[in-house]
DNA sequence: CTCGATCCCTGGACGC
DNA sequence: TGCGTCCAGGGATCGA
């Protein structure tokens, strides 16, 4: 299941392989998955794939037209400098890789682009929960501004006030995308259990102390998933076709019934956000009743006039 | 604003 | 061997 580590992971391995290369033309199967069909055949054609990044749980292939095209790319300077790019989201089982033209393809292969070198990048998704989109200069500013902060680099002030902020419970604030991009089930229970804080907790009952804390563990976490190429649970593998290594070190996600390795007690599984969320008893105290709740006080401190 | 429910989709695990 | 059932989950959407 493609989060954060695993998509940067991908991402990391397609700008390596397939960066600098053109797309010579789009063979699409199932489109379901697609935004705009008609969109990535008629403007990738001919594009070349000018950088591979993440963005959240997204990659973005950035597209400039080919070397030999008769317009050239304005400078950093232009006034309207023009972006495309296409986005594409792994879903739960989605990959991205390329190929040898000549390889049968893989079951569930539903887009492929031919590349100048003779081989194919290739789009596969048994479930097909993944996205793809081709998007252009407003159009793509405007999608990328839907997310939140980015998990790395978020700062700490802005991450307390957006977990702080919110009378949601901090797994949903977690794993929102609205708030941090990129955060999925696996690194959101496993960032809660290191910094001891039940899923259940209120992002607004969190002292300063403690988002401190959710942040530096989520962020120490994701790093070191990274340097081990994400976590293979299900199939995921990366551009090379390598599985990752951080399954290893989970210390709830999928530990159920098995013993915390900092306190001994049973790793317990209950849904929250509508998302199994692992966690320990012990270390992961309950929110008291009066927080989950949240309804007390009568005492409402509104005195400023806000404009919406 | 926040919630849960529902849907999308397929493969894998499990029970019989 | 072959069913049927349940579960996994990111995200959109809808009604409460």
């Amino acid at each position: 299941m493609p989060e954060l580590p695993e998509v940067e992971t991908v991402a990391r391995g397609l700008q390596i392989s397939v960066a600098g290369r053109r797309i010579l033309s789009v063979t699409l199967r199932k489109t379901d998955f697609i935004d705009d069909p008609g969109a990535i055949e008629r403007e990738l054609p001919g594009r070349t794939i000018a950088k591979v990044e993440r963005f959240g749980k997204f990659m973005l292939l950035r597209l400039i037209p080919s070397a030999n095209a008769s317009q050239p790319q304005p400078g950093e300077g232009a006034a309207s400098p023009s972006s495309q790019a296409l986005l594409v989201h792994l879903g739960m089982t989605g990959n991205l890789a390329p190929h040898f033209a000549g390889q049968p393809l893989e079951k569930h292969t539903h887009v492929m682009f031919a590349l100048d070198d003779g081989r194919e990048l290739r789009y596969t998704d048994a479930r097909r929960f993944g996205r793809m989109a081709y998007l252009a200069d407003e159009t793509l500013t405007q999608e990328l501004q839907r997310f939140g902060a980015e998990p790395l680099l978020v700062s700490e002030k802005e991450f307390a006030e957006r977990i702080r902020g919110s009378k949601a419970r901090i797994k949903a604030l977690l794993l929102d995308q609205r708030v941090l991009r990129g955060v999925g089930n696996i690194y959101a229970d496993e960032s809660l259990w290191a910094a001891g804080i039940h899923p259940a907790k209120p992002g607004e009952k969190l002292t300063l102390q403690e988002s401190a804390t959710l942040r530096r563990a989520l962020q120490k976490i994701l790093q070191k998933a990274i340097v081990m190429r994400g976590s293979s649970i299900a199939d995921f593998v990366d551009a090379e076709g390598r599985s990752g290594d951080y399954q290893r070190h989970h210390k709830a996600y999928g530990r159920e019934g098995e013993k915390c390795r900092r306190c001994g007690r049973n790793i317990r599984r209950i849904i929250v956000a509508g998302r199994s969320s692992h966690f320990c008893p012990g270390c992961q105290r309950a929110p008291r009743k009066a927080e989950l709740s949240g309804r007390k006080t009568k005492r409402r401190a509104r005195v400023r006039t806000s404009k919406r």
